[in-house]
DNA sequence: TGCCTTAAGTTCAATATTGAACCATCTATC
DNA sequence: GATAGATGGTTCAATATTGAACTTAAGGCA
């Protein structure tokens, strides 16, 4: 064997994930970033009041990374960091009315701008969505458990 | 409509780019990154012998980018930059012993490393992977065509 | 209380990626 | 042939990401 489906599924994945990245970022006018975005989509869709840290672990990032995209957002004006009233060393993260605007927005555009292409492939994404839920699952669980290099 | 089926298909696309981006490159002894074995696989599967523009326009990377990835290959050993006899402006990407060797314990690494969860997912990655198939082509297709931000 | 370990968040140095600018060469058209 | 425009590849400055180290504060336990 040389490649298994599974490899086939993840050789495609990246490719997707660039070919969508390249395309999001460049049709934002104001030049916001896929990271930035997919946070917002996270806060608007999990509720927000959580904290960086949360955040970089949800995400699978570094602390620092998460910390400079907030900093972005918060120059944005698209959220707010509180500071937590329980935890004095940590900070909740607020989305604000303008973020949640922006996200909106933003996932407008990205319907349609995909319009085109999903009226070309029909149910076929609907149907894969299954499988792809089981398998981010699946990598999710398996986080910590990895084969020694 | 607040997501369609093709934006959530992207958004698990995403995360599942990033769990699998970091798995591989934490898995690796000798800090091989995902766009350098990427380059390999290409040349595995597609043949060497191309340019660094063409490659850089294949994996939607910017020009310097890939001179970058391809310097570290050569660096290692893994490829060679051989002079285009037809073009003098130009060079051939050309695959070394050790890169295909490189390549080939990558893909081992990972097929073991995805083994558990291969037999947890059963025969889903391969249902889903001509729709993924499909999306990929088709946005591969829409490249130039961008929805004005 | 006092001490030790752990977690939250930031700063810092190193590396990666990008767009713009640049030089060398090829190609098309006159 | 000559010249204008396009292409291959690199260098450069700006920004992003990362891991390590650091500061501050919680939490556990004697």
């Amino acid at each position: 064997m040389t490649d298994s489906s599974l490899f086939a599924l993840l050789n495609e994945i990246g490719i997707i994930e660039q070919l969508a990245r390249t395309r999001f970022e460049r049709g934002q006018p104001d030049g916001l970033r896929l990271p930035q975005f997919t946070v917002l989509n996270h806060l608007v869709r999990l509720g927000d009041g959580r904290g960086p840290a949360q955040l970089a672990r949800a995400f699978q990032v570094g602390k620092p990374t998460m910390t400079h995209t907030l900093q972005r957002l918060e120059e944005r004006g698209f959220i707010r960091l509180d500071p937590d009233p329980a935890d004095a060393r940590g900070k909740r993260v607020m989305l604000t009315e303008a973020g949640r605007a922006r996200r909106d927005a933003a996932v407008r555009w990205i319907n349609d701008d995909l319009a085109p292409v999903a009226t070309h492939l029909g149910m076929a994404p609907a149907a894969a969505l299954p499988a792809l839920a089981a398998l981010r699952e699946a990598l999710d669980q398996a986080r910590d458990s990895a084969t020694p290099g």
